[in-house]
DNA sequence: GGAAAATGTTTTAAGCTTAAAGCGTTTATT
DNA sequence: AATAAACGCTTTAAGCTTAAAACATTTTCC
């Protein structure tokens, strides 16, 4: 029997219970997949039938929300986990309609920091309100105890490369 | 203090407890939402890598190796949880590696259905298995019981409209 | 049986997403 | 200071995704 090297146990060789826990891990995982695209799909219903917007839109509003000074372009997508050129687009089209700015760095001017304008900051305001909402009933069977377990089991996921 | 109507405890009017839940159903859902991401770019970089396909094209072919008869389209991309155009697509360039057919219903002439070839069969063979160790090093941190906890805690978020 | 509604799928248009290449700018190395 | 490396961001090409419209076939209902 070889001694496997930093991999959970792989295939078949454990001869017990190893096959089992991988396959309830898929299961799980699939679930999770399916969860959060119907989440993700009623989410984006809304937005579009309520605002208008789109769902990565807000997504790039709500974070610049969080961060009322600004935010660097990468750090922006690194927040968002989502691939960099991505943002530029997006953050393109909201600059279009007058929600954010983008301002050079006046140190390094490769960097520039973006930001929710005044508009951005009302209009964002009364779609969180509304967001707010959905993810309450969606989310409405689970007290704080189950919010509280289902964020710490997620925390024990690692999708990065620890 | 109005009866709230169906929903669960909206924005401020319920002075206690209503806006730190609200907040924490916040919270839970982005971290679902960055979980979700953080795996499903792993995954995709992953199938990339070692096989040189896509996230969407294994599911398919994952959907379909669970029912070997074949499916119906509608029936795919039900359960893929994705819009009905998306997989015509999808299914169309598998079909193009000859890893799966498309036969139209004798009895229906509207329908397909969709199936696996023998090549597509075992080509996704080889990629479950990676895959499944892929699924294995992200949640290895879980046991069997936190697996269970965390699938009855996704069953009581609702996306779809109950 | 024929019109109307429903069904199963594909097409279309718009937008999102990624990885990789490209472009300035800054920092590190001599 | 000059070169090279690294960095921050944007562009590009390919592919995914959706909602809605279009198409073809079946079913329903007079």
């Amino acid at each position: 029997m070889t001694l496997s090297q930093g991999f959970a146990e792989p295939e078949g060789a454990d001869a017990g219970m190893a096959v089992p826990l991988s396959k309830q891990r898929l299961r799980v995982w699939l679930r999770l997949l399916n969860r959060n695209r119907e989440i993700l799909g009623r989410l984006r219903g809304s937005l579009r039938a309520e605002f208008g917007t789109t769902l990565p839109r807000f997504d790039v509003m709500a974070t610049l929300d969080r961060y009322r000074d600004g935010l660097r372009m990468s750090h922006l997508s690194a927040h968002l986990k989502v691939s960099n050129g991505n943002v530029t687009g997006i953050v393109d089209s909201l600059i279009h309609e007058g929600l954010v700015t983008r301002q050079v760095d006046s140190h390094d001017k490769r960097a520039t920091t973006v930001r929710l304008t005044r508009l951005g900051i009302d209009r964002f305001a009364v779609m969180a309100r509304a967001h707010e909402r959905w993810i309450d009933t969606m989310f409405t069977e689970l007290d704080s105890d189950g919010l509280d377990q289902l964020s710490s089991l997620l925390d024990q996921l690692h999708g990065d490369p620890e």
